[in-house]
DNA sequence: CTATGTGAATTTATTCACAGCA
DNA sequence: TGCTGTGAATAAATTCACATAG
């Protein structure tokens, strides 16, 4: 199996079990079986023994895998085991709750520039870093950021990316519900809470 | 075509045509063909045309697809012709960014109540929602509420996923960044920024 | 006896290619 | 001619079943 092309449902899921993985070390676990690992993130066994089985072995048979060993190799093939910077780019009310997020230090992010438009903003901490004025994106370029993150509304956003495509980012994560234009040697991930939730009421009954 | 299993990816891709639409139609267009609309939300006109056979004849031969008749047939395949009324569950950064997000109303959703534990909240109104006591949740029964909305942390997630099965809401989008168990019936969504933004360095080259 | 790793079978989704209607 | 609608072909992902290692 060492040799395959990567399903791209396999790289979405291993986040997950990175999660997993981190709350069962937490509760002292030193090792994990795939079925056990199954339970705690909502995925099928023989799907999380398939998904690693595409990287080499990674787990001792009637034992189960190592935690921190299957951690560690995780992030490397996620690319997680350096730490990124990322630069938001909008400090809203979304944007303050991804600086207030604890999520991103998990996965070894940290937001180490904010920009926003709005005088009153500009100049203000939160959560420990500066509001920059978003006329100062260009600085980027020479500030070891690697990730954009788009949080500002709609009509802006478009705007932002090419900036930051300009500025020499890598990867962006969008928040404003459109597609935005990018070079395609730089990956974007959208974020459209809207289009979830609007597939939930398909898969109620009646009302 | 027509009586077939719906694909789960169609039914995620209908939102996205929703918005296409949307715009189009704000645009002054009546009608679009299956290859502009795939311009417009980077989808393949195959598989646009593909996806809305499932449901029967939407367009007309050498003319395209009428626009408003169109987002009128999604809207009632995916249930969203009635208005649904959500309810909020934490009011921080992020449920406040919720309560003012505008692309919510768009597919029909109205986040009609809101709730916390914070007591300098309680009282106040945020985007024209009285913030409640999560003590009132019960009151919810009465409501005509079908739809929650978690915004509160992980540890709080699950506690009020219960509440909220506890008052017969049907379907639950889920902010938090953990598994929440709910009987089947009832359908989750969950959000999860972190595994987004993580799978991100992957397709980044070296860093 | 337990739990991994993986080919093979199956299911699901995408893409193609073109017949047929306006 | 232009564009839809859809069977058939491909591709991708999931699930199974079991040989194999500790």
């Amino acid at each position: 199996m060492r040799y395959h092309k990567i399903p791209n449902e396999t790289i979405r899921r291993l986040p997950i079990y990175l999660r997993g993985l981190t709350l069962l070390s937490q509760q002292g676990l030193i090792n994990i079986s795939s079925s056990k690992l199954a339970d705690s993130v909502n995925v099928n066994h023989w799907q999380i023994r398939k998904d690693f089985s595409y990287f080499g072995d990674f787990g001792k048979r009637g034992v189960g895998y190592n935690i921190e060993t299957l951690t560690r190799r995780i992030k490397k093939i996620l690319n997680l085991d350096a730490v990124h910077r990322a630069a938001l780019v909008g400090v809203g009310n979304l944007g303050s709750a991804l600086l207030a997020y604890p999520g991103f230090k998990m996965y070894g992010f940290e937001i180490a520039v904010a920009f926003d438009n709005d005088p009153a903003k500009i100049g203000t901490k939160v959560n420990n870093v500066v509001v920059e004025s978003i006329s100062k994106l260009s600085t980027l370029a020479k500030r070891q950021v690697d990730l954009g993150i788009i949080a500002v509304p709609e009509q802006a956003a478009q705007d932002v990316a090419d900036a930051l495509v300009r500025v020499g980012i890598k990867g962006i994560l969008n928040f404003a519900p459109r597609r935005i234009n990018v070079p395609k040697k730089i990956k974007v991930i959208t974020i459209d809470i809207a289009t979830d939730l609007a597939r939930l009421p398909y898969y109620i009954p009646s009302t």
